[in-house]
DNA sequence: CGTCCGCCGTCATACGTATCACTAAAGTGT
DNA sequence: ACACTTTAGTGATACGTATGACGGCGGACG
């Protein structure tokens, strides 16, 4: 009978001449003082020849635990939750975990199944805020919140957009700029409640200064569409603070769409710093959000938290990155 | 002593007043009759009651097959393979299988542990042709490529690259553009090299019509230098056909930089019609290629595949969309 | 009345790993 | 020479599931 499928632990034994409790001891690597270096070489070398690799699923069973963390972002269709996801599947693999993901809404079918599935083999969950929703009525898994609330239960690792909206409105302060326009994402998340917030009592802290808020979808179409109600306004603003690049983006069109100039007549920030503030003409001035650490903070955290300690929350500031899309107003 | 951790079919079994075989079997959906209904119903209560869900990794010891498969792209921090991501993961889940993704070399740190410890748990593989390189020396498992070579000997999912290539050139023609410039994408992968082939010979069948051709890094900053040096030319072309998108920009850029009107005195082609297309100004001429979709189709051959069938190899239609980087030629 | 058959369900087992409890042999100290 | 420790390794077992081989219990049929 023909030896079939993978080479098990048993099968490395059998060829070093050793029990199959030897071999998980070798390759565990607690050989020390436990097994003689010479066997230890045996068994290693008999584990190479056969290109023996543990079953997981074997391993999983007998641990309980699988040495895999799900990630819950809105979806992977973005190079800001690409970027996170990249980061934590780093920082995971540094330490022999895996990540599955989970794009929600994007691949939520008429079920939950897929998240169900995923769900099954996971030993935590690191979730962006912004998919909060999934998680209800899920086992009590360790768990990191990216980018969310601080005061929720979990720990949180987010961006410090505070300062970083601060330092846009300084910014554009120091140009002159009095009159603010915001392009707020219509979307129910902690960052971007705070970033208004933060935005409004910048403005509110200035004599003389005024703030207009519209909230759009983040998509060219509607933060165009957004923006150029904002600019049609008899009062127009003479600076657009965008809560994404990619609204950013719209807001330069829809300017250039009614003869305004970027940055002569409206100045245009953006925030993330994607690749896409490079891509655009002019280029954004921006707050540029490390995402990638914030992914590998995220898993870290949560690495952390499956390991029995009790990780610190964590902070990480964003950068105001000035370029060509701002400048001082022409007639303040 | 208190029940600890998730219930198990054991549980189930002894909560409805049967064996764990028979919860195994009702829950499998195989009771028809085997297992009487108000049994049935009985198991299945108890397991709602519970909250039961299947151990994955007893089940996969069990049945010696994970239902997940691994999904290797270059990097998740780009649109592109962030649809093709989304497309796959989508077809997968409607199949009960989880998807995970290896983005290479994104992810490849000193050892190729990430990847190893994914492909343990894993029944087949889904690659890009952009990653192949990553997949030698593995257990030669089922395996689908992803606009590949459909010479190769798996199964391919293609973009017809070559008709939408042929249609951009012919567009540039009806418009009188006869000094084509071709921005390649340095990369070895046979979308790329299929793309330049029927460049080549559609502009070499024109009589009159000429080529020129630089190499780039899929990168703004490195399209923006290869463009220039395009533009710089004596003999300047009258039309950049770049292979991507993001290319593309970096062309609108370097003309812009020149002095050079998009789309009045150089028109620019992109490739993908991922977002960016849309963002940038002007809005690009390019060709759309589906890749969600090449994700779903690509899962859906795999899926066959493993489940014994031979899937036929596909090739999707990449679709022309004219937007406004395309005119006709100041001075032919 | 004996036998056979369909129905309903249980028993036992194996998947591959990690680990606890144990043993046999060799070394150590007095 | 004896008790004791250290070294080097083995045996047995459990993790939770799916499934092939059985078994009991009616009813039907000859």
């Amino acid at each position: 009978m023909p030896k079939t499928g993978r080479p098990t632990s048993k099968d490395v034994a059998h060829a070093a001449g050793v029990s199959q409790s030897t071999v998980s001891i070798v390759l565990a690597g607690k050989a020390a003082g436990r097994i003689s270096d010479a066997t230890a070489q045996a068994v290693r070398q008999a584990a190479d020849r056969l290109g023996y690799r543990p079953n997981l699923a074997a391993r999983s069973l007998r641990l309980g635990q699988t040495r895999t963390v799900l990630l819950v972002v809105p979806t992977l269709s973005s190079l800001f939750f690409g970027a996170i996801y990249t980061g934590a599947a780093r920082a995971a693999a540094e330490h022999g975990f895996g990540v599955v993901v989970y794009p929600w809404p994007d691949v939520s079918g008429p079920a939950r199944s897929p998240f169900a599935a995923a769900h099954e083999a996971i030993d935590g969950i690191l979730a962006s805020s912004m998919a909060v929703g999934v998680l209800d009525g899920l086992d009590p898994l360790p768990r990191v919140m990216l980018d969310s609330d601080p005061r929720g239960e979990a720990p949180t690792v987010n961006f410090d957009v505070a300062e970083g909206m601060r330092a846009v409105a300084a910014h554009l302060a120091a140009l002159g700029h009095r009159r603010i326009g915001h392009l707020a994402a219509a979307v129910d998340a902690w960052t971007f409640r705070e970033r208004a917030g933060v935005l409004s009592a910048a403005v509110r802290g200035r004599p003389g200064a005024g703030l207009v808020r519209e909230f759009t979808e983040i998509e060219i179409g509607a933060a165009r569409e957004a923006a150029g109600r904002l600019l049609d306004r008899p009062d127009r603003p003479t600076a657009l603070v965008c809560d994404d690049d990619l609204v950013a983006a719209g807001a330069c069109k829809a300017a250039r769409a009614l003869g305004l100039d970027v940055p002569g007549d409206v100045s245009v920030t953006g925030f993330d710093d994607m690749l896409l503030a490079k891509a655009v003409e002019p280029e954004l001035t921006t707050v540029r959000l490390p995402a990638e650490e914030l992914g590998a903070r995220g898993m870290a955290a949560l690495l952390e938290l499956l390991d029995g300690r009790r990780p610190a929350s964590v902070s990480l500031p964003g950068e105001l990155v000035v370029r060509a899309s701002t400048a001082a107003p022409r007639r303040p």
